[in-house]
DNA sequence: ACTCGCTATTAAATCGATTTAATGGAGTGA
DNA sequence: TCACTCCATTAAATCGATTTAATAGCGAGT
């Protein structure tokens, strides 16, 4: 059954053992099965004969000391977990994940999931990979900062604050858009934006779009910046404060959907009906904006295939055949009419 | 700035670089480090000024030689992906992995995702992990042979098919006694079980449940068995032909969720109402279960909770201090009533 | 003064792979 | 026959940490 008395003492078998058995030397093992050179046919046969035989599998992490690559990639989200997370601690970063570690396997790579974390030093520093996705990143990101200065390459989904980095764009201008023609459509003139108070392109971007829709066709913008750590609570407060303040309000442009599933609280603790009284639109189409009732009008953003695209773009900045700072476009945004939009 | 030309030249630092700095011996760093012996105070202060000067990160996959150890925990589950994933690649696996990858990190563990594949030997070689969450898994799972092989050390989320095997048990039988309890009392009485073809412990338990409830109330079981890798088709096309052979039903009991949406989809073809004609009840609570119109009851299982439990016990097995056959038991399942069954 | 024990430290071995530089043999051409 | 190239293979170096076994220094006890 076996070679020599290491081999047969229950421990995993090594490349020595393989060698052993094929009567090769380790150096020619290792090039059978990476591939780094020809080894002759025969020798191979032998070879593979021996892996099977000893039941071998190679010690990754052996590998890894002498090839400097994990072969794992990271997901990374400092949103804070109250709008990242929820109850149900699914959304977003999970939904990317899902494809992402799909994505990666078909390359051999593995994917980590890194929630958000009260100390992203002492994290990281456990957890081996060769390249990280960061999840919309806002401009004081703990993790950017420590990425940088580990000069591990990263790719951001959604347009970073600064723009010298690696990204999936999410079309957040078109997206808007989508969302305000819409919430327009279905007669709304007077709506409020509300969106998180960090500093994130996203919210940048939507605010533009919104801005410039307000002066072109006459109405008061008014922009709500709710703390992003007080999630829902902070998003039913902002609502119900507006309303009281301008009862004129006939919908809602809240981009993210923690803070939305907060607005309709807000409105049906003031019983306003949705849509009849308010129209409210979000932008992800998670499990908050189809759980709430009535569900909530949303943007569909292809997030599979950004995965996908997010994982070959960093796949080609770690091997060094893409800039740091290129950029891919996702699929244009579908709106996905709900009742809360009067659909 | 620094001490040597090699620590100069850009590339990472070493523990060797740091154990220069400090004027001691690598082998002092790594136990100031570690904690594996003491070392002397001034000795450590040294250390730690010589870290955080050479910005030094120790390289994981080094460590892992020696040790044995990746730190990482692999959540694996081979339910056919039109089962487990779904359109928007959300449910039951990822709002495990959500909640454990939490539990994990808390450990200093990392959470690697491995979706279902086509080919699961391929996949494991590339992956180093130190243990593995397995969800639900069926008697003939492929990932459970494979990880028995390498004797790693496993926890099961749902009670495995052969019960030699630690895991967290998810109540299946008081899952089951909810859901048909409250199909009965909202006044269902004649209602089949739709459950997959695979032998799967839930299924059993599920089935046993259902058909003591039948002779109980006199009820005739209907038991049918839909292959799992047709999905919601599957499903769809069962409800048709039971309805077809027996008009008389009036609720239908199909705990997974995706055989749910298509059970939902035969009866919108047939033109039945739902709660009005026939109650539907399933038992995981994700998205499809609350998006669907109209929304589900189902069952909360509290995978939060359970997913820390078996990183917890996983932990434990690991490290060697539970035996490989322990089990722990699941907080009660709560109903959630949604309109689906009247509520 | 001498031994014994204890502590903090170090030099060297080790983990299991990949990679480099060296080697031997076969084939080719003059 | 000799010189030269080409090829598959090997011996040894290497990656960066942990761990073992050895050592120096010091204080206490007799």
């Amino acid at each position: 059954m076996n070679t020599s008395d290491k081999a047969a003492s229950g421990r995993r078998a090594t490349i020595s053992d393989v060698a052993r058995q094929a009567g090769v030397s380790p150096g020619t093992v290792s090039n059978a099965m990476t591939g780094a050179r020809r080894v002759d046919e025969h020798t191979r046969a032998r070879i593979d004969a021996a892996i099977a035989q000893l039941n071998y599998v190679p010690n990754l992490s052996a590998r890894s000391v002498r090839t400097g690559r994990v072969n794992s990639i990271a997901v990374l989200s400092s949103m804070p977990s109250a709008v990242s997370a929820g109850t149900s601690r699914l959304g977003f970063m999970m939904e990317i994940a899902a494809s992402a570690a799909i994505a990666a396997i078909e390359h051999n790579m593995a994917l980590v999931l890194v929630p958000p974390l009260p100390d992203p030093e002492a994290t990281l520093r456990n957890i081996p990979f060769d390249g990280a996705l960061l999840i919309e990143p806002a401009r004081d990101d703990p993790f950017l900062d420590l990425l940088r200065r580990r000069s591990t390459p990263v790719v951001a989904i959604g347009t970073p604050p600064d723009s010298t980095m690696a990204h999936v764009d999410l079309n957040y201008g078109a997206t808007t858009e989508l969302l305000i023609r819409h919430l327009h459509d279905s007669g709304a003139r007077c709506f409020p934006l509300i969106i998180g108070a960090s500093d994130r392109a996203s919210y940048a971007v939507t605010e533009q779009a919104y801005r410039a829709h307000a002066t072109q066709q006459g109405m008061r913008p008014q922009v709500i910046r709710v703390p992003e750590h007080r999630g829902e609570g902070g998003a039913r407060d902002a609502i119900c404060q507006a309303l009281h303040e301008n009862p004129g309000i006939d919908g809602v442009l809240v981009p993210v959907d923690a803070l939305a599933t907060g607005v309709m609280q807000g409105l049906r603790d003031l019983g306003r009906s949705v849509p009849g009284d308010v129209r409210v639109v979000t932008r992800y189409d998670g499990l908050r904006a189809r759980s709430e009732v009535p569900a909530l009008t949303a943007v569909d953003l292809h997030l599979d295939v950004v995965a996908g695209q997010a994982i070959s773009l960093l796949l080609r900045v770690v091997a060094g055949t893409a800039g740091a700072d290129e950029v891919v476009h996702a699929p244009p945004p579908a709106l996905v009419t709900r009742p809360s939009s009067g659909g």
